[in-house]
DNA sequence: CTATTTTTGTTAACCCGTTAACAATATTAT
DNA sequence: ATAATATTGTTAACGGGTTAACAAAAATAG
């Protein structure tokens, strides 16, 4: 039983990653005018207290130098705009503009009716199985991110 | 209830993601010498029944011209080596050299430990919890790989 | 207060993947 | 048998990410 839970597990991983990368089909208008990260970096902004280049790249796990560049496009397109502390000369803040802000709405959403639909599906099931599946999936999940820690302490 | 198992493996997925790419690290030795990808081609070559560009590519999930670098460079490096069908002049196909297989058998091993580890984890729980969960998880994987199909189709 | 160290964000050079165009061979239809 | 179509694998041009080196500003130490 144990190896079946694992192989699902491999299976689950590798089917939402593929899902993952597809997104961008299922958005349509927009997001034709947004790549995958220019999205992802919108929704942190929108997101994220005061974002600068450090902190969406550490939400995004991305280098600052991709994020760096990141930004540089999506002024070019008007999604966002920069904005400075007084008290501080070295970072720089930004913030969507209305067309930023539609784009993350939409983006909203979307991820919005995606969370219905599992919803729904998950609604299948008894509240009981719920939670032990829920229990089970939630320390799994500590156990990887313990293991993710280790090795990246390793690297250091 | 839902909300929370959605919310439990949105992390799951994302830790498991981030582990995938640290992989590299847990390997030490030989891995140094191969990529990420150069890895999982040998893995493809040692599984696949007479592995092609085209086979190989559609199970890693890559282009054809990604894995056409990949195996230039692995030939350079004497871990495979070409080999040809009598009665096809089109098809190219590739076997591991003996240090090919050296490498395929210590990234087997290595996925194999990370099982065990996961094997012992999920021993701690009651049968019984493990159907349930097991369950719940494949039926939302098929949910997943139906979106993905039709993600697919409509490609087209 | 000044010197040292750390943090921030940009840039250049590079790596690894993509799509598109293609030549060569195989397959299919007529 | 031949013509039309599909498949295989390579290449060029490009995109989006990386690391490393850097200047400018902020934080810290003495």
């Amino acid at each position: 039983m144990q190896d079946n839970i694992i192989n699902t597990l491999f299976n689950l991983f590798d089917v939402s990653n593929q899902l993952d990368f597809l997104y961008k089909e299922e958005f349509g208008d927009i997001l034709t005018d947004y790549t995958y990260t220019e999205m992802h970096t919108i929704d942190s902004i929108g997101k994220i207290e005061n974002p600068n280049v450090t902190k969406i790249a550490l939400n995004l796990n991305l280098s600052k130098a991709a994020i760096s560049k990141i930004i540089k496009k999506l002024i070019k397109k008007k999604s966002i705009e920069i904005y400075k502390s007084p008290d501080n000369k070295k970072e720089t803040y930004y913030k969507l503009t209305p067309v930023g802000h539609e784009v993350f709405e939409k983006h909203l959403k979307m991820h919005e009716s995606w969370c219905e639909k599992d919803k729904t599906f998950f609604k299948k099931f008894s509240k009981k199985d719920l939670e032990i599946t829920f229990e089970i999936l939630s320390k799994y999940t500590k156990l990887l991110e313990t293991r993710l820690e280790s090795i990246k302490e390793n690297l250091k």
